[in-house]
DNA sequence: CCTTTTCGTAAGCCACGACTTACCGTAAGC
DNA sequence: GCTTACGGTAAGTCGTGGCTTACGAAAAGG
């Protein structure tokens, strides 16, 4: 029951730019927040839904906090995505049946 | 461009209940506001969101609207997850080979 | 130590979106 | 034609969430 927030986090357009900056490699925030358009706290703020959605990881580094994508989360989602997809394809498939 | 309007559909729960319904097979809206907790002009919303994302189609059958699930919406958004997926293993890569 | 850098958190604002009730259009059945 | 079933749309309410500015904590460095 995590695909959900998972789900929910990565709906917003610039959480999704965080996250998909993340792709890149890690980096701290504000490495971050200078590719973005929004303030340093604002990404900070949806790393923190990001690392409640399991789908980022956090590492101290001095002052720095580095950042990075938490594979297992992804792959939640993928697993989720699947099973509806196979869902759907087994509609499909009582319908053609259903048909004759 | 519009895996993205699929992803911020899916991401409300009733929303996401609506869509999960209609994978047992196609079906007018009374009978899915029948099976959810929200009044049925919700659900007519909520089908018009899922829609405009390319997630369902619709065919009248009289004054009954019978909505069922839209393939290729679902398939945008695997293809979608497999590209970030593909991403993640690539940026792990590059972090195993700059760890030596 | 005192300053600087890096970051998280609090408070507040504003817009959007999910929901309800009420109303209107439309196809069917007697 | 009138009524009845089925759905979409308008209008309004209320909560939630994303953003900014301001402040505080913590580690490093002279």
């Amino acid at each position: 029951m995590t695909y959900d927030s998972a789900l929910a986090a990565l709906s917003d357009p610039t959480r999704r730019q965080v996250f998909e900056a993340l792709l890149a490699g890690p980096a701290p925030v504000s490495a971050l927040a200078g590719k973005l358009p929004v303030s340093r706290p604002a990404v900070s703020q949806h790393l923190k839904v990001l690392g409640d959605a399991g789908l980022v990881t956090m590492k101290r580094q001095g002052t720095r906090h580095i950042y990075s994508v938490r594979r297992d989360g992804l792959a939640e989602l993928r697993a989720w995505l699947d099973r509806m997809w196979d869902d759907a394809l087994a509609a499909f498939a009582r319908e053609m049946e259903s048909d004759r």
